[in-house]
DNA sequence: CACCATTATGGTATAATTGCCATATGGCCA
DNA sequence: TGGCCATATGGCAATTATACCATAATGGTG
């Protein structure tokens, strides 16, 4: 007979809100445009304009994916004059797609390995 | 007069497949369930069936969880007779919700204190 | 070989995401 | 003040994600 569930849901061990904030985050990483504009404000702050033109969407679109990245705590805004100038709010994150990177450059060693056979 | 637009779309410093590589891997981060049984794969292996009662939801949801999971090469699996076993193929990802729990921790701090103005 | 346990997959209804257009808002300058 | 510039928001259509049910596929077991 096979081994069942040893391990149950356990909230303490696993609270599900851990995982809702966790997705939020996770979520508001999720889109290439995103990606794109943290990559760029790692570098420095940035207006939505030039992040418009960087992105090549419309500039309603780039503002929402703002918003998106602002409400998800990644970064913040402040005016000058006309303009809104976003940055980063922590750049730790910046970091972890070192992680990420080699996740995928594996998956692409399988890949081609697979493609090999 | 506003200053415009400094950095242009550049693809050499900013190539779009990266963002797209990059999205993918946290589109499949993006939903509480999954994110769960990473942290409890961090701990160690588990079949469908232990992370099904652990999740909670239907099997046939949690085994296409498992899929997202791996088709972005964050978990691997391998057959135990009529089970299936998945387990972690980085642990790296684990440590850099040290680094998001920081921003969301930011976060609420900024709440509360606009909640005491 | 029939039967049960474990997973995976197809179907489908519902919800969430995304993009662009049009438009509102608010600052700046002649 | 009138007009322009930079942003944000509402609306809408199209795509994508998600969940559950039913069912297929596969391995072990009596």
């Amino acid at each position: 007979m096979a081994m069942k569930a040893l391990i149950k849901c356990n909230s303490k061990r696993y609270p599900r809100q851990r995982y809702e904030f966790r997705a939020r985050i996770a979520k508001a990483l999720a889109h290439p445009s995103r990606l794109l504009m943290l990559d760029a404000l790692a570098e420095g702050e940035m207006c939505v304009c030039e992040l418009t033109e960087l992105v090549g969407a419309d500039q309603s679109t780039v503002s929402k994916h703002l918003a998106v990245l602002k409400q998800a705590g990644i970064v913040e805004d402040r005016k000058d004059g006309v303009m809104t100038i976003y940055s980063l709010k922590t750049h730790c994150l910046s970091g972890m797609w070192k992680c990420i990177e080699t996740v995928l450059k594996e998956n692409l060693k399988e890949q081609q390995k697979a493609l090999g056979e």
